[in-house]
RNA sequence: GCCGCCAUCGUCUAGUGGCUUAGGACGUCAGGUUCUCAACCUGAAAAUCGCGGGUUCGAUUCCCGCUGGCGGUACCA
């Protein structure tokens, strides 16, 4: 059986890692495990002017969160390097003259400026807008002796006859008529080569068995198709799954939908989720289980079940599954990710104790804080005007004190009991506690914050309310 | 404009010619539980399977057309 190598190519023009290449990167690494293959990073650098320093490594670093691993890399090497384009230039160069000597690709010194206007005239007479062919025909012997002096490209001769035909491994057979394939661009004035050029060099060299890309890339797999043929290559199988969608339905953008990887950690999504989540796009378990691991994904994933259709991200699912995720992690480990999800300002030790309190409240990292804060600082501001319940507060304070065993069972029936005494319905006497003690409307439960919080504190910040001279401007 | 891909509840999906009064999940709504909020439990609404033709004894499932959505149409990837 043939190896599977598989790679992702990312392109460091943004500020982290797409979401959408997240997803593929997940499909491909899965892929990879499945068949004991390779999984294999290349940085696709060719775009000098949209080039984003240090996007890079943040690119590296987003995939190691996720633990999508890889087995050749730019940062780890490997047999077949380098992986980094902008480091394979004499490669481009030396296939695409190759492709001019044997009459499969020609230089062409059209400028942009011409491009344009040729490309205008044909839209308004509703012909497809490719090149004109103004330099196909030129001699090659004048052409040679041009590239010395002037910019010039390197364009693919396509045939203007016949069809191009792939077999996708998703979508089955697709077809183009070659005289509507643009004679593209493989090298560019600047001397780096186009991505269909790139792609199609690397993917040979570094011997991909399994080109597994998004759906975008359809339309320039036949370029790509005649490249391999020209240059004698063999083919390599070709699948293209779905491409994420904005819940407008429009192809996944900054714009509409947060799309960096970098955003999904800030909010606080556990990496496992998203990935979980993101195994949902375009395919489901086959025993229709939402909630898996990453290695029963791996046992179960087939690349032919995928789903040719553009699925809308939806965030609300997401956090959904993120709190299954929460409420699925040992409570050391949670706390652990709060804690360090907080910059490590707050005591772990503390931070652990309001875990069983919290687990099923909170579904990203980020809920935690507007949940807690109130064990960490003293109330500044409150949700709600308990001013008018000083009295009650007197009297919740001489129970308390009164309690020689701080435990939340008992907080609870002393103060149940006042509440009955009282008769005050016990939501009307707790949401008073509650405020008066965290400043907030929605807590964990309050006996047991309590508890954590301690006799003392509880006792001072009570008090302190009742003693306040002029409450109210505190209420928000 | 031109080329291509796609089409089941609001969303993610199951379904591969009769087992389907189209199943599950998220979300929504109602109820239960309850010190708030969650979590949890119960239930409900929600797709005439985009539309129109075929093929067939029988189509969500096969074929064609249309429509719609999306993608591509760059010396961007």
């Amino acid at each position: 059986m043939q190896t599977v190598r598989v790679r992702i190519a990312p392109s460091p023009t943004g500020s982290d890692l797409h979401i959408g290449n997240v997803y593929t990167a997940l499909i491909n690494f899965v892929f990879a495990k499945k068949n004991r293959g390779k999984f294999i990073v290349r940085i696709e650098d060719t775009d000098r002017t949209r080039l984003v320093k240090g996007a890079e490594g943040k690119i590296l670093s987003s995939l190691k969160w996720f633990n999508i691993y890889y087995d050749e890399g730019p940062d780890i090497g490997g047999p077949l390097g380098p992986y980094r384009q902008s480091e394979r230039l004499s490669l481009y160069k030396k296939y695409a003259h190759k492709l001019v000597g044997k009459g499969n690709a020609y230089y062409c010194f059209c400028n942009s400026s011409r491009l344009n206007q040729m490309r205008k005239r044909q839209m308004e007479k509703g012909q497809p807008t490719l090149y004109d062919g103004f330099c196909r025909h030129s001699d090659p012997r004048i052409s040679a002796k041009r590239i010395i002096k002037e910019k010039f490209v390197i364009r693919l001769k396509v045939p203007r006859q016949g069809t191009t035909v792939f077999n996708d491994l998703i979508r089955g057979p697709i077809s183009f008529a070659n005289k509507l394939i643009d004679d593209q661009v493989l090298l560019k004035s600047d001397g780096y080569p186009t991505y269909h050029l790139g792609v199609v060099v690397d993917d040979h060299l570094m011997e991909i068995s399994h080109v597994i890309r998004a759906e975008e890339w359809i339309s320039s797999t036949p370029k790509h198709v005649l490249i391999y043929k020209f240059l004698g290559w063999q083919l390599p199988v070709f699948a293209h799954g779905p491409i994420l969608r904005n819940p407008d339905k429009s192809k996944l953008s900054k714009r509409k939908n947060p799309v960096w990887a970098s955003w999904y950690k800030e909010q606080g999504f556990l990496p496992e989720a998203i990935l979980n989540y993101l195994a949902l796009m375009g395919w489901s378990h086959p025993e229709g289980k939402d909630i898996f691991s990453r290695q029963e994904l791996i046992d179960k994933f087939r690349l032919e079940d995928l789903k040719a259709v553009g699925p809308a991200f939806d965030l609300v699912k997401l956090e959904w599954l993120n709190g299954e995720y929460i409420r699925q992690t040992q409570n050391s480990k949670l706390k652990t990710q709060i804690y360090e999800f907080l910059d490590k300002k707050y005591p772990q030790e503390l931070i652990s104790k309001t875990i069983p309190l919290i687990k099923e409240r909170i579904k990203k990292l980020s809920d935690y804080l507007p949940l807690c804060r109130f064990f960490f600082e003293e109330p500044e501001n409150y949700e709600w005007d308990i001013i008018s319940y000083r009295s009650l507060l007197s009297k919740i304070v001489l129970q308390l004190e009164n309690l020689n065993q701080w435990k939340s069972a008992i907080i609870g029936q002393t103060m149940k009991v006042l509440a009955e005494k009282l008769k005050i319905k016990n939501s009307e006497f707790f949401m008073v506690l509650r405020v008066a003690v965290t400043g907030q409307k929605v807590t964990p439960p309050l006996n047991e914050s309590m508890e954590i919080l301690g006799k003392e504190k509880i006792l001072s910040r009570i008090k302190k309310l009742i003693n306040e001279k002029n409450p109210s401007h505190r209420h928000q």
